[in-house]
DNA sequence: TGTACATCAGTGAACGCGCGTTCACTGATGTAC
DNA sequence: TGTACATCAGTGAACGCGCGTTCACTGATGTAC
């Protein structure tokens, strides 16, 4: 059995772990989806590990630390979820859409992630977290702004992408505390994202 | 000195506190705005009120249900704001501006009462709770319902109300978030409402 | 109106728990010569 | 290539804390007669 992340394969139990920093930020993340904000405690995501309850504090000064550090992570996989797919469609609208379905998937798969980036943070103002989240919010920006150049929109980039950001990221929440029903079947992010568009780009943009 | 709402007035301290209940709803939930979820304790709320950390477990099984009862509050208080202003509207599209404008309020106004309600309730099953969040909703749909008879929509009452509950209640979010900005000001549940009522409008509905 | 008694609401002390954090330590790693 | 040594990353024991919850109790309240 060779454990791929640990460059002491070998070995049974190494001294150094060598890559813990990284592997306390998964843990974390697991911990948090399984057991909500209330249960993930560094004392936790270090047992999982295999390590002991001081040993984190050699890679984040505190808890609170190791809570930004896990924000900041997803936002950035936020944006790339948003962006990634964008580079093979050509029209403003589809990629909107895109980005919007890149969010909704982004909060089903981790909803306690979305929660905890978005308010639950108990230290806001770490820099590196606002910076984070603004860096999301300037990828709806271009889209936004390539779709007023290419003439689709009916409002300004401000105004367009609050009623946009809004709709998606209030869709998300709704999602995740399951308080969307769509007729009878469980709502999916692309279900909910279709009738959304619909909605969103009649608010604020035209059709070629 | 009077206090009034305690019976026993004029005695310095009275054994029985006569409105227990009531009053640690209160104290709690000014707790959980002062503090958020993580600061408050029973034991805390008990102390602000010069009890035992005995005494709430007269009134409230556990914490959990203190919580739930908090939030259930949370949610009627919501349906009214909503509906507060109703009567004197005659227009499907005022009443429903009226109600956005009183969610965004509820939530500027008792941001962490908000997201407990939303998503961070520990234990989410309480039917009580999904009652009282269902008959919020239900307020929404009924305005949608009474502009469909109007003519008003554009779109099934199901799907203007997704795009319209989600835009608002992403907004909600977004603004106690402090993630919006308009512009150099600070924003408010008024400035929010009225950009993103004009984009939900032309995406449900009509003008007649 | 007065008394006996059941019920109720809060007391206060105690429980065990898991937590965040600190600290002197030690084993492993990597670098200089 | 081999050795000495500084640096680093994890150990393990300990700290104090506040928490949720329990429980036998007691003072106040209200009811029956």
């Amino acid at each position: 059995m060779i454990k791929l992340h640990c460059p002491m394969a070998t070995a049974k139990k190494a001294y150094h772990h060598g890559e813990l920093r990284e592997s306390l930020l998964e843990a974390a993340e697991l911990l948090l989806e399984e057991e909500g904000p209330a249960g993930l405690s560094l004392r936790k995501v270090g047992r999982r590990l295999g390590v002991t309850p001081g040993a984190p504090y050699r890679h984040f000064e505190d808890k609170d630390a190791l809570l930004a550090a896990l924000a900041v992570r997803g936002f950035q996989r936020l944006r790339e979820r948003m962006l990634a797919q964008q580079e093979g469609s050509a029209n403003g609208e589809e990629r909107l859409r895109r980005a919007g379905l890149g969010y909704l998937e982004f909060a089903s798969l981790h909803p306690e992630l979305f929660r905890l980036m978005f308010g639950w943070m108990p230290s806001r103002d770490v820099p590196e977290l606002c910076e984070a989240g603004d860096a999301a919010f300037a990828g709806l920006r271009g889209i936004l702004e390539s779709c007023e150049q290419e003439g689709l929109l009916t409002r300004s980039v401000q105004d367009a992408g609050l009623m946009a950001w809004s709709a998606v990221h209030g869709a998300a929440f709704l999602l995740i505390d399951k308080r969307l029903m769509l007729g009878d079947e469980e709502p999916c992010a692309k279900g909910v994202l279709e009738l959304l568009h619909e909605g969103i780009w009649s608010g604020i943009g035209r059709r070629t």
